[in-house]
DNA sequence: AATGAATGAGACTTCATTCAT
DNA sequence: AATGAATGAAGTCTCATTCAT
């Protein structure tokens, strides 16, 4: 688990480098300036630039998901359950906005086909959004709809409107936030 | 307006390519030749491989908007007006699953970034969602939330169930399709 | 077979540039420059280095093969064959020093793996030496051992002199040439 | 004269490693890798890879002359003499395949430049073989041809069939062997 | 003496762009 | 207007060498 400083530094200056310039606008020379690190010493860690870019990817995924699902109110119902998710989601790409756009990018790239899913939230073993809307689906709370489109329903607006504010178009705060979830809600109860 | 044959098949290839391979995997070069057209005839019609892309795709937007605009039900009530746009652009998007590859690629690359805004609907003299968005505001139909927050919950779920079909995550049909648009529609109305 | 000039002047280069730093040494940069073109040009013309050094000892030894079986005396007895096929070989090589070291740095390299043979002579579908070698043998001229090592103890030698000659370490005259050549006969005559 | 057990562990690797891949093709990793051994070891031993290369031929033509002078006939007639060391010789290299390889390899390699000379033979402050033919010429055995031919006639195919042997162009035993070399006898008594 | 992580010069190769035809 | 051979800047990656431990 615990990341060797150089990793940690070559990855950062990946995620800062390819939000700015893009998969193919970041090279290798300005990422190793940038990590204040050799060249070289980004193969020893990485196989490739893809490889770098999928790993930097993976770390940042991972990231993202500990901290949404750090706290999540086990036992609550279903919809106090839903908007603990989706305010962290919020709070969570609004304060890592570099995060939030690198993922985007990957995702809609060639790079994220292999990994393709449905943005984020599927791998885990547990995954507890599925849960979550099966649930909402047996107590007839939630519409009769495909799982993968109740989370586009929601999970889709929540992280645009974070890209929105990132880029300016629009200011969020809290009570726009909590009022924005809670109309996600209501595009998928019953 | 009467776009030149050349013009035409050299912004085809680009499109097909590009989806296929992303903006730096398509070269000048795999575009001519699945144009079959000279390389150096594309820098007779634009400037630069930048030019091409951003060409490429203000073309691609304004077939799109042409297609979602047409038959629009001026002077009915806002849901059917609201209603009818969603469909028409899901239609759009699901008989074009390259353009909305290509529209979404670019949107979230740098390329994007010049001409980026609320992904689609908002440029255009009239802008008819957005006096539609306006009018329903006024009328107290609609959630009290900026506009662009409006649009964010509904064209953004639309167009990613879109991507989701379009690659194989979901399978979408009539019936599905409009439960998603009322959807959409419970989400930002009072 | 018209090669262009593109090609030779390539090929020409190559041939100065290993021989004088060997493989890793003639760097392509070094060989586009000698050859007065650009570095991309190469990749025209050859797939890659590799390549580049394959059809140069591909176009070097065709060279060869056509100036040594220039002339043969058919029909003439062994010996006097023998003696032709010697003499032109070595003349060659001697007018073509550069051949000769490009040829040998090839065939004791990895490169010359995959088409290693009998040092030279063994395609092309007449192969006049080896149908020289099957007739002493059968009329009881030549001694009896493998072709293979009839060549060998033959073609071997006049290589080496050749070598020897164009590294200074002798100095080749016709006579000499030609007692050599005999004493070659010497040893698999029986 | 005893070489650490490090020296030796590191020569040999680079031996076989610079046999089976080349000059380029063998990198220092490898052979620290496969000498077992870090690889700022290799430069307590030499001074760089074009050292350690020259190092280690040197070292197997030390060992490879070693063995053919061993039990060296003094005093028998020259062409017993002579056998003896053809014998030797073709015995050395087929037992010890990797060391020919290698040593044809950098002979006619831009490495063997500095060093090269008539193939080998033509040190070591006694040199048999020089005298031998010296004698034989003085009492007229041997055909008047300079020193350097009379080598290349007969140490050249000798090695060559056992480089032919050893790359499986021919099978040698010791019948063919024994005639190969009397062959050779022949290309040069008078 | 021994290690191997770190370095960075330099190699090969690609590809957007040009220009003579 | 159309072509495509030629260009060379710039990118990725390798690997001989160093040096702190």
């Amino acid at each position: 688990m615990a990341m060797s400083d150089m990793r940690k530094k070559i990855i950062s200056a990946t995620l800062d480098l390819i939000v700015e310039n893009g998969f193919q606008g970041a090279t290798i020379a300005m990422i190793a300036d940038q990590a204040r690190v050799a060249v070289g010493s980004i193969y020893l860690y990485f196989k490739s630039k893809d490889d770098l870019i999928c790993k930097t990817h993976a770390y940042l995924e991972g990231q993202m998901l500990a901290s949404v699902m750090a706290d999540y109110p086990e036992g609550r119902p279903i919809r106090e359950r839903f908007l603990h998710v989706g305010l962290k989601l919020v709070n969570y790409f609004i304060a890592s906005p570099m995060e939030l756009l690198f993922i985007e990018q990957f995702h809609n790239s060639p790079y994220g086909v292999a990994c393709r899913r449905d943005r984020i939230f599927n791998k885990e073993g547990k995954d507890i959004i599925r849960e979550l809307f099966d649930e909402g689906l047996q107590q007839q709370i939630l519409k009769e709809l495909p799982q993968q489109i109740l989370i586009t329903l929601t999970f889709g607006p929540l992280i645009g409107i974070c890209r929105n504010h990132i880029l300016h178009y629009i200011e969020l705060d809290e009570p726009i936030i909590t009022r924005t979830i809670e109309a996600c809600w209501d595009a998928i109860r019953r």
